[in-house]
DNA sequence: TTTAGTGTCATAATACACTATGACACTAAA
DNA sequence: TTTAGTGTCATAGTGTATTATGACACTAAA
């Protein structure tokens, strides 16, 4: 895996997983990889794959039973869910707010934003 | 200054440094702050200033006058508003409409920034 | 019981951001 | 010339992310 190196790997890594979560790739009660396992397959050291794994585990998205692997929590989607949405309105929107003011963007610059938001609230919403 | 754990102190100060040009507070011509000078305000040695304006430097963002000082170059509040416009819209807006999906945000929830991006997109541009 | 696969822990080594500090060259003004 | 303020550079120390590796406890299945 490709990483930025303006964030540990450790979290990006955390990041990769959760996103697995919410995309549906792993279901509650599936086992994750193992920690030597994942390890390879990110081409990172088993410390840095158990450091995810433990984040996780604290924050009750992992569970863990020990000799035998980690497992995805059952509400874990629901708190990464909870957790992202309210980083995401309550810090990155007001950011990309300013971003935008600074940046004196014009509408064609913003059209695609506006158009893939339209799309994807008009579906389930009222 | 208060600064974020997750990215470089010598990049969050020249993110500081870049948002005041693009506010007018630094115009072309301006010295910025002394090394030693930011590094006090900043409370932040020297060299992690001096980190800073070297890499402001190397993107043409600042002059140096050996003795004297750092100075905003000409182009510099140009130079950062297409280096930002870029990496806004590349890499930070396919993020956030991919985020968007994920998170299934409603309508409600996106009320605030599409009404705050209508009020600054809508006056300048025809 | 043995074996292979789990997680867990400890240690040492490397890399890098940041700090602390001193010394030096350059510039402008007293 | 002297002085005070610039940038510049070198050195050493600290903290932490990451790697590398070995050893050990636990579990399930052969």
């Amino acid at each position: 895996m490709e990483f930025n190196e303006s964030r540990n790997i450790f979290l990006q890594i955390a990041d990769w997983l959760c996103e697995q979560i919410l995309q549906k790739k792993f279901a509650p009660g599936d086992r994750v990889p193992s920690v030597r396992e994942l390890a390879e397959e990110m081409e990172v050291n088993r410390n840095t794959v158990m450091r995810t794994y433990s984040i996780l585990q604290d924050q009750g998205i992992l569970d863990n039973k020990r000799g035998i692997g980690f497992f995805v929590a059952e509400k874990a989607a629901l708190k990464i869910h909870q957790r992202q949405k309210e980083a995401f309105l309550q810090q990155e929107l007001p950011q990309l707010v300013h971003k935008v003011k600074l940046l004196q963007l014009s509408k064609d610059d913003l059209k695609p934003i506006l158009n893939a938001l339209k799309e994807t609230t008009n579906e389930d919403q009222q």
